[in-house]
RNA sequence: GCGGGUAUAGCUCAGUUGGCUAGAGCGCAGCUCUGAUAAAGCUGAGGUCCUUGGUUCGAAUCCAAGUACCCGCACCA
């Protein structure tokens, strides 16, 4: 037997396993690419997966899109490489491995080995490799089940392998970490490398500074506790500068107070003491959204982001005069202007600090810096309080318009403190608590509330505690652990990206080299898809508003750094570009190295010596930024003759300043400007749960993988009730995915996964299934001689015909990348052609018993068989990129369990993709049949208007047309109308249907009528529709004195009496609704049928047997109907004999209402009465 | 704060260079079909096309302002 019986509700997911076990016992995947070894290449850049955890199911959309399009474009004839890339390296692994090995902080992992810092180190680097590896190992498991084809490490023993030797690329390789290498050689070559001692916003639980990148992911609105502290004034007694903080921590570090020398200050008198503030802060509503800081305040007012629950900021004139007291009031006293103030002395809030006694600033590490960059003179922080100028950076938007400067804790208070000469205070370590020299507060952590505590007290103590007030503001956060951020003085190193650029025309700039700019001229050679997200424009707005790269992480599981310090002169360094040239340069430790990959702790035993100086180097501990790892690969892992890449794809949120950002700055460096990593960058959207929420582990709404491919599991919905689900399968998740539009958020679950199943999968089983189990029934040989197509009926040739166009349509969305162009075609393909027209249409030719056909009848039949075969198959080749399950279960039962000698190949991805045959392609047929399914659409919505079911038969229904198509539908298709609307005769009408009525057909007559409008509107009503129609007809008429032609004109019309009418565009159908005495009995002889159809089925019998039927009524009319059409009733429900009477003793009875009449059913199975 | 985008049915979204009666899928309601049958089809209800103003004979569409949400950029005391 050829075919497999098919069952009508398979489990796709278990179909998928078998298909699995197929695949890997058949070494498809392996003969897929012999099949296309030496042919074009088509190269596909992997992005890395990070390989942290397991996959969840916003993975498989990616790779969904990844395997779709390598899949096509081997089944086009391309060699592909197939590989997959792991991300490897980076603090997420660490802050994963951290928690498995419940270490809380740096020392802990430092700790690991008890007092020997490198073997704990070691330890640590070597879980980082271990958890990649295990993940890296899932999600190979779980990316095989997805039906991902790529060059899969498998077995232990490619496990065993070095990620160097692995078939998948792996960030941590060796390879791709000298390609950093020497990647930040050619930075350093030219010049770009660069060591920045700057305030950064740093983590203090990771222990790292957090990069321009980093910072964009991590804002969040919260409160904080700001102050209005008190400076008195050294040489005025009495008189206090006033200024605001939200960072209570950095008032120890204080060294300055910025004015902005334009503004107007205020000395206001309250209790006897004076305060200076600015002038506009003074009465400002500050709940009112900075913005308008001009002095008229009708300009428009946002309101301040705020929480609930803070209470409304007070402002600072109601601070005064609560202050007061009853009966007191503050008194203004005089104004300044800020540049008057400049270079007033003042005290500061914690003078009293060691740290506040250094010269050159605090620590030692710090002042040693400052001291030989020249920053400073030698002061002391407490000595060298005073009033500087912040320039116009100081506003009167926020706080008191003075502002308390800590040159050790804030970014722009570092520059005011280099321009003017204050020593920076750096008063927290690397786990962002307070060093030695801050006296009670040593030890406390910057971002803990009691530590503003804490600093309160000490104010309070010295009476300079103005106010405390809740405030609530953006603040950035840790992306990874989410604890708060703190800005701290810092050594990292940069990469310089150069001068600026104009997007428009982003060339360098006349003779100097940009980096940025040159990036950005790679970057317009690059095709961003979809359109619609503008992808180069965002890429280009980055490019021009990102800063210098800073690529250091003090850290210890990533690239390490390849910059070598001189050991004595901090500023002189080198960058060594490879393992030779490390080799050739090493004084010390290769032998301890030697063997090991370039990572800590080994890495950093290697010593070199400073040709200059002839001091020893020492490697700087820092690791690199992870973006590096990713964004070498078009290097590390395509060889030369695979680059540029062809296409890429990622979800697009974040990776325009992250990955695609990486690969583009990379490739520029390597290939020195001229070469774009990729040609074709397709981006898509966020997977959401099916609500549109954010999936979130802890929300209960995200869906692991394995749960959505094979498990089954639960999710809650927003009110927290828990929906259990089945298993969804990968086909399922991939059509999901395929079909989507890129661009937009995609919502997933199991309901989204239930409708497209019943929308596709399902429609397409039944057609497949109900095609297998006939050519079971009947036989069919699918290598039988194949009846022409020329000779098979019209709708043989039409749905071949479509076919041809599915295929079109399916080459070009492939090709340019808009997979879900082609799912959705072929989703209508399915619906609306093969199954609700031809399998429909069709259904008897299948079921036709050979023995009562004739030969031209059996070769109908064969005719059908070939074609929806034809059909099938093909759509197996069409669909397998995006459903390679789905695709090859179908195609292998099709061809007979892939039995080549037979001509098919064994697998449906062993075949090539379908090729448009422009010789089954009949324009006029495909067109006609869309007319005639028009019409039949036309007509049941006439059959409706008339109430009249289709069992009813009526007597005629007219067409009314100017279509071409829809006149030769009506002749072509006569049989086929009357059949699908059961009515006796369809005549094409010369004349209209209806009454007519005109209408103007704004579209053409529009830009002739112009502003006539009214006197054409008028014109119209005093002449008669049909009269209009006529003159029309002879050519173009004046009206309202505008000339208009029939194109202008619509004439519409509504159904005489008796009759429904439609009108859809240039058709008209009308369906006679009254019934004739023979129609009627003729309706109701169909309702019988129906009814004892039912009854036979109620009965229990099988679709052969032959019945003994009794039909009774006392209703004459009834009776009329079943004796006129007796023969046909007993044709259709199989009843070779008739009981005439009541039949109740045998048998099966029951008794039904027939339009209000009573109907008694007996029967009872042949041979048993 | 700056720039960009979006706003259309209960939900998810289409809607061409302005053109009159604004669509689809899902959901809902009703009906039908019933030898593909735990499938399928048809019909219906449901819209201030975010608001206001403007341009125009005519605006969901173009312009301006406003509102809400999203994205990017900038965020300082």
């Amino acid at each position: 037997m050829p075919f497999e019986k098919v069952e009508s509700s398979p489990d796709f997911p278990a179909l998928e396993r078998q298909v699995l076990k197929f695949w890997a016992e058949n070494a498809t995947f392996e003969k897929r690419k012999a099949l296309n070894a030496g042919k074009p290449k088509w190269s596909f850049l992997d992005g890395p997966i990070t390989a942290n955890n397991p996959m969840g199911v916003h993975h498989a959309w990616g790779r969904t899109y990844k395997d779709a399009y390598c899949r096509y474009f081997a089944m086009a004839g391309h060699e592909l490489r197939f590989q997959n890339g792991f991300d490897c390296q980076g603090l997420w692994v660490e802050v994963e491995v951290e928690k498995e090995l419940r270490l809380k902080s740096k020392r802990d992992i430092e700790s690991l080995v008890p007092g020997n810092v490198e073997a704990s180190i070691d330890r640590f680097v070597q879980a980082c490799k271990d958890r990649v590896n295990t993940f890296a190992r899932v999600q190979t498991d779980q990316s095989i089940r997805l039906g991902m084809w790529m060059n899969w490490d498998v077995t232990d023993a490619d496990w065993a392998k070095t990620p160097d030797e692995r078939k998948s690329y792996f960030t941590m390789a060796e390879r791709n970490n000298y390609a950093i290498w020497s990647f930040l050689k050619k930075c350093f070559a030219k010049k770009l490398i660069y060591r920045g001692y700057d305030v950064m916003p740093w983590c203090g639980r990771c222990g790292v500074g957090i990069s321009e990148q980093e910072m964009k992911e991590g804002y969040k609105l919260v409160e904080h506790r700001a102050c209005f502290v008190k400076l008195p004034l050294l040489d005025k007694p009495g008189e206090n500068l006033l200024v605001w903080t939200t960072t209570p921590w950095t008032l120890t570090s204080n060294v300055g107070a910025a004015v902005n020398p334009k503004l107007t200050y205020l000395k206001v008198k309250l209790k006897g003491e004076i305060y200076y503030l600015a002038k506009g802060v003074f009465k400002q509503d500050r709940m009112a959204s900075s913005g308008g800081d001009e002095e008229d305040s009708t300009a428009k007012k946002g309101k301040r982001e705020w929480l609930d629950g803070v209470p409304n900021l007070s402002s600072i004139e109601q601070m005064f005069k609560s202050k007061a007291g009853k009966g007191e009031n503050y008194e203004i006293v005089d104004e300044v202007k800020g540049e008057e103030m400049l270079g007033w002395r003042y005290a500061g809030p914690f003078d009293d600090l060691p740290a506040q006694q250094s010269e050159y600033g605090f620590p030692e590490e710090v002042a040693k810096i400052v001291k030989q960059n020249g920053w400073c003179p030698a002061v002391t922080g407490a000595v060298a309080h005073r009033v500087v100028s912040g320039g116009d950076d100081v506003s009167e938007s926020e706080g008191t318009g003075i502002v308390h400067t800590a040159p050790g804790c804030g970014d722009i208070d570092f520059a005011w403190g280099k321009a003017n000469g204050l020593p920076p205070i750096a008063p927290i370590g690397d786990d962002g608590c307070f060093h030695k020299g801050f006296g009670s507060l040593e030890g406390k952590n910057a971002a803990d509330p009691a530590t503003a505590d804490a600093v309160f007290e000490e104010l309070k103590k010295k009476d300079r505690l103005f106010g405390i007030e809740r405030y609530v503001h953006r603040y950035p956060h840790c992306w990874r652990c989410k604890t708060e951020l703190l800005y701290r003085l810092v050594d990292e190193w940069f990469i310089g990206m150069g001068a600026a650029f104009d997007p428009a025309n982003p060339q360098s700039p006349e003779g100097g080299y940009s980096f940025r700019a040159e990036i950005a001229k790679v970057t317009t050679q690059v095709t961003f898809l979809p359109e619609s997200l503008n992808g180069r424009a965002r890429e280009l707005d980055w490019l021009k508003n990102m800063g210098d790269w800073m690529i250091s992480k003090k850290r210890y599981w990533g690239l390490a750094l390849p910059i070598w310090v001189d050991e004595k002169d901090p500023t002189d360094f080198e960058v060594i570009g490879s393992r030779e040239e490390l080799k050739e340069r090493a004084i010390e430790g290769w032998q301890e190295f030697d063997g090991h990959t370039p990572h800590r702790p080994w890495v950093d035993k290697i010593v070199l010596k400073n040709p200059r100086t002839g001091n020893r180097m020492f490697r700087v501990p820092d690791v690199g930024n992870p973006w590096l790892d990713a964004g070498i690969v078009a290097y590390s892992t395509l060889p030369a003759d695979w680059r540029p890449a062809d296409f890429i794809t990622e979800s697009f949120p974040g990776q325009f300043r992250n990955w695609f950002y990486a690969l583009l700055a990379l490739s520029t460096m390597m290939s020195d400007g001229e070469v774009p990593p990729f040609k074709t960058l397709l981006g898509f959207a966020t997977c959401k749960d099916q609500f549109g929420h954010d999936m979130h582990k802890s929300a209960g709404n995200s869906i692991e993988f394995n749960k959505a491919a094979d498990e089954g599991g639960e999710i809650k919905d927003p009110k927290g009730a828990t929906i259990p689900f089945n298993a969804i399968g990968a086909d399922v998740m991939r059509w999901l995915y395929c079909r989507q539009n890129p661009a937009s958020n995609l919502l997933f679950g199991p309901k989204p996964a239930d409708e497209v199943r019943a929308k596709f999968h399902l429609k397409l089983w039944n057609c497949y299934s109900f095609f297998v189990n006939y050519a079971i029934a009947d036989n069919f040989d699918p290598t039988a001689a194949q009846v022409p197509v020329k000779e098979r009926p019209d709708i043989d040739r039409w749905i071949l015909s479509d076919l041809q166009g599915l295929i079109r349509t399916a080459r070009e969305a492939f090709e340019s990348f808009d997979v879900m162009r082609f799912a959705l075609e072929a989703e209508r393909f399915v619906d609306d052609r093969l199954s609700n027209w031809y399998v429909r249409r069709n259904r008897d030719r299948f079921w036709s018993s050979n023995a009562v056909l004739d030969d031209a009848g059996r070769r109908d039949k064969l005719a059908a068989y070939q074609t929806m075969h034809a059909v099938l198959t093909t759509l197996c080749r069409l669909i397998a990129p995006c459903v390679p399950f789905l695709a090859e279960v179908m195609w292998k039962n099709l061809t007979a369990h892939g039995r080549s000698s037979a001509g098919f190949a064994p697998s449906v991805h062993l075949c090539d993709f379908p090729s448009v045959d422009e010789t089954l392609i009949d324009t006029d047929l495909s067109d006609d049949t869309q007319a005639l399914l028009d019409l039949i659409t036309l007509g049941g919505s006439a059959r409706n208007l008339a109430k009249q079911v289709v069992r009813q038969p009526l007597a005629e229904l007219r067409v009314y047309t100017d279509s071409d198509s829809v006149k030769r539908a009506l002749r072509r298709f006569a049989t086929t109308i009357c059949d699908e609307l059961n009515v006796k005769s369809v005549v094409l009408s010369e004349s209209p249907l209806l009454k007519a009525s005109a209408k103007i057909q704004m579209k053409t007559a529009g830009a002739k009528i112009g502003a006539k409008r009214k006197e054409v509107d008028e014109a119209m009503k005093t002449v008669a529709a049909e009269d209009l129609a006529k003159r029309l007809r002879a050519g173009p008429i004046e009206l309202g004195g505008v000339a208009l032609d029939a194109n202008d004109i619509a004439i519409e019309y509504t159904a005489e009496s008796g009759w429904a009418g439609v009108v859809d565009r240039g058709t008209q159908v009308a369906i006679d609704g009254r019934l004739t005495p023979e129609l009627r009995a003729e309706g109701l002889s169909r309702h019988v049928i129906r009814f004892v159809q039912d009854a036979r089925k109620n009965a229990g019998l099988d679709l052969a047997d032959k019945i003994v039927l009794s039909l009774t009524s006392p209703a004459e009319e009834l009776m009329a109907a079943i004796r006129a059409h007796r023969d046909a009733i007993a044709a259709a429900v199989q009843a070779t004999a008739w009981v005439d009477g009541p039949m109740t003793d045998l048998g099966f009875a029951t008794t039904v209402k027939v339009d209000g009449m009573e109907l008694m059913i007996g029967l009872s199975k042949q041979g048993l009465a």
